[in-house]
RNA sequence: GCCGACUUAGCUCAACCUGGUAGAGCAACUGAAUCGUAAUCAGAAGGUUGUAGGUUCAAUUCCUAUAGUCGGCACCA
């Protein structure tokens, strides 16, 4: 297909490939929103880009409108593509520019902002600022839906006016939008919140909101997961701690989050003193530490914590257990002489491959690096901690992108990205570099000179939170646990409990007595009724107990996702259950 | 926090637009059926319609406030 570019230029491009169906979402939004300029005369326009899987515009309209206006909107733009208007580029001068668009203060204060001449973008009575590329004509816009309908603040800042955001989606043919349609709905499926209420996980009760508590099956999960991740930390050579809830205000003045975090901190009177709930651990692990004298040959001193932390987070913000406030990190800090750094940061990275590849989980890093002003620490450090981090994620392999400029100002930082059932992004596992507190508090090392040396603390967690970790990994397996992890194992069922619920106990008992989590399912309901209620549960084995297997001493079992049945001895089943039942295969 | 939508039985939803005190399926309960791979049949029961006000002869329905949830935005030293 033909796209025009910002130059005038014209381009052919495959029609399968990413730009393509950027130009066409791009070129979509221009449809939207001359369509909107039509419906509502007055209503001015901010951006209206491309984005991973569609386009949204941002308008300010002179009218409020809900999702219910959506279909007529849809309706006009139909309307406009059918009459196929070509897009006519035309490059102004900035006067020419200000001029033209003196209606539209946003559009003015972005011309403000471009130091050469400017580039828009005609079809039909409708301009718009923009540099493409775009489509040649609207008629090839055919196969598009629009989305929701959101609030954005204009040009990204809470301080600015809040525009109407429309989100859509546009496709080269109405089999790709159908199918991307579907996806969306079947996303909604793995939604772990959907599949926490299903499963009996967890809860959340309007008497604390974004608190969330752990049901029965839901401790089985996470219980597994820790068990899993101390065993992980105990052979790296962590050491573990766990430090209060709750710590005087002192504390958090000479940490820094009294002036820095107050907002997000719960705070209460203990006494005549001012106590605050934990937001993090590290202050805590930072007194473990100066507990006692350290030489550098202690080092590295890494203290593991399953830190239940405390955040207000604001009320928007909360979102089922990716966002909460209250949480457990799986937290450590390690304490490390500048001369470690390299060898540490390998070790950590080591140990979270271990462990992310546990579930096949596609993660993404990402480095940011010392901020232009307001670091504090010395640059040879930075420098040489930024070369360090970015040569070993190198050689991870992964997909890995660095974020200039964006470490917190006390140490550059890798952050481990995963994506939900929605396809968004939470962030993970971290690692960050700190060389503010262990200053603060005054930490130090006594040297092979017998010098006191400050030591670098490393802040570090891999699930980020337990909550999180659980939720991604809920959508990531749709609610499939693996048998390491599923709340229930094995469902035995009986065909009938007249003969066969004597075997079924048995079987029941054996699994038990080896340590399984199983279930009797003798319910007086026919078999595929609860054969359907295992399937629902998503319990990794159901096991059918009948005159076979009694007269056999067999087993036949349905493992979950296949529909297929197998019988085997009893002993057979139980090596491969054994096979099963730890993470370490 | 901001914009918008939503909140009805344990769960998933209907009735609301156009006011006349709520219906269904599933689950749970009772009874019958004893069954070989995704829902056996029947019965009875289940609700201050999130909360607080207002309008009205009358509010689940209209209005206001508030809380929570959801989609975004901002936030996530």
């Amino acid at each position: 297909m033909k796209i025009q570019l910002h130059d005038g230029s014209i381009q052919e491009i495959e029609k399968s490939s990413k730009e393509a169906f950027e130009v066409l979402n791009h070129s979509t939004s221009h449809l939207l929103a001359e369509a909107i300029q039509e419906l509502y005369p007055g209503a001015l326009f901010g951006y209206g880009p491309a984005i991973e899987e569609g386009f949204y515009y941002d308008i300010d309209f002179p009218e409020p409108i809900t999702e219910a206006d959506l279909p007529k909107i849809e309706k006009k733009m139909h309307e406009l593509a059918s009459k196929d208007e070509r897009i006519v580029r035309e490059v102004l001068s900035k006067e020419e520019a200000l001029k033209r668009f003196a209606n539209n203060h946003y559009k003015v204060e972005l011309i403000e902002g471009i130091n050469e001449d400017i580039t828009t973008f005609t079809q039909g009575k409708f301009t718009d600022l923009c540099r493409g590329p775009h489509i040649m004509s609207t008629g090839q816009i055919k196969h598009f839906k629009l989305l929701n309908l959101a609030g954005a603040y204009w040009r990204g800042d809470s301080k600015n006016k809040m525009l109407v955001r429309i989100y859509g989606t546009s496709w080269f043919s109405a089999e790709e939008l159908q199918n991307h349609l579907t996806i969306l709905e079947e996303r909604k499926k793995r939604d772990h919140r959907i599949l926490g209420k299903q499963l009996g996980l967890f809860m959340l009760s309007d008497y604390g909101p974004g608190l969330p508590f752990w049901l029965p099956n839901g401790m089985i999960v996470r219980t597994a997961l820790e068990d899993m991740w101390k065993e992980k930390h105990r052979k790296y050579n962590y050491l573990f701690v766990d430090t209060p809830i709750m710590l005087s205000k002192e504390l958090w003045i000479t940490s820094g989050h009294w002036d820095h975090y107050k907002d997000n901190m719960y705070t209460t009177m203990v006494d005549e003193n001012e106590f605050a709930i934990k937001p993090m651990n590290c202050p805590g692990a930072i007194l473990c530490y100066k507990n006692d004298l350290h030489s550098y040959r202690e080092l590295p001193l890494r203290y593991a914590e399953l830190g239940h932390v405390h955040r207000h987070e604001a009320s928007g913000a909360l979102n089922g257990l990716f966002r909460v406030r209250s949480f457990t990190q799986d937290d450590a800090h390690t304490f490390v002489r500048p001369d470690q750094i390299g060898e540490e940061i390998t070790s950590i990275l080591k140990l979270y491959d271990e462990i992310y590849s546990l579930f096949g989980l596609n993660y993404k890093i990402e480095l940011s690096t010392r901020p232009e002003e307001g670091y504090i620490g010395d640059i040879n450090i930075w420098n040489e901690s930024e070369r360090i981090l970015e040569e070993v994620c190198r050689s991870t392999g992964k997909e890995f992108k660095i974020n200039p400029g964006d470490g917190a100002f006390y140490g550059p930082k890798l952050d481990f990205k995963v994506r939900d059932s929605m396809n968004r992004i939470w962030q993970c596992g971290t690692i960050q570099l700190d060389m503010n507190l262990p200053e603060r508090f005054d930490c130090f090392y006594i040297d092979s000179d017998g010098e006191k040396k400050r030591p670098i603390m490393i802040h570090r967690a891999c699930f980020g939170s337990i909550e999180r970790f659980i939720g991604v990994i809920t959508e990531h397996y749709a609610g499939a646990f693996p048998v390491w992890l599923a709340p229930i194992q094995v469902d035995i069922l009986p065909v009938n409990n007249e003969f066969h619920l004597e075997k079924a106990k048995e079987l029941y008992q054996l699994f038990k007595d080896k340590g399984y989590r199983v279930l009797l399912d003798d319910a007086n309901e026919k078999l595929g009724y609860r054969l359907r209620n295992a399937q629902i549960k998503k319990i990794p084995y159901t096991l059918v107990i009948g005159d076979n297997e009694k007269a056999n001493g067999t087993v036949t079992y349905r493992k979950y996702g296949q529909k297929d049945q197998i019988t085997v001895p009893v002993e057979e089943f139980l090596e491969l259950l054994a096979k099963e039942k730890s993470y370490n295969k």
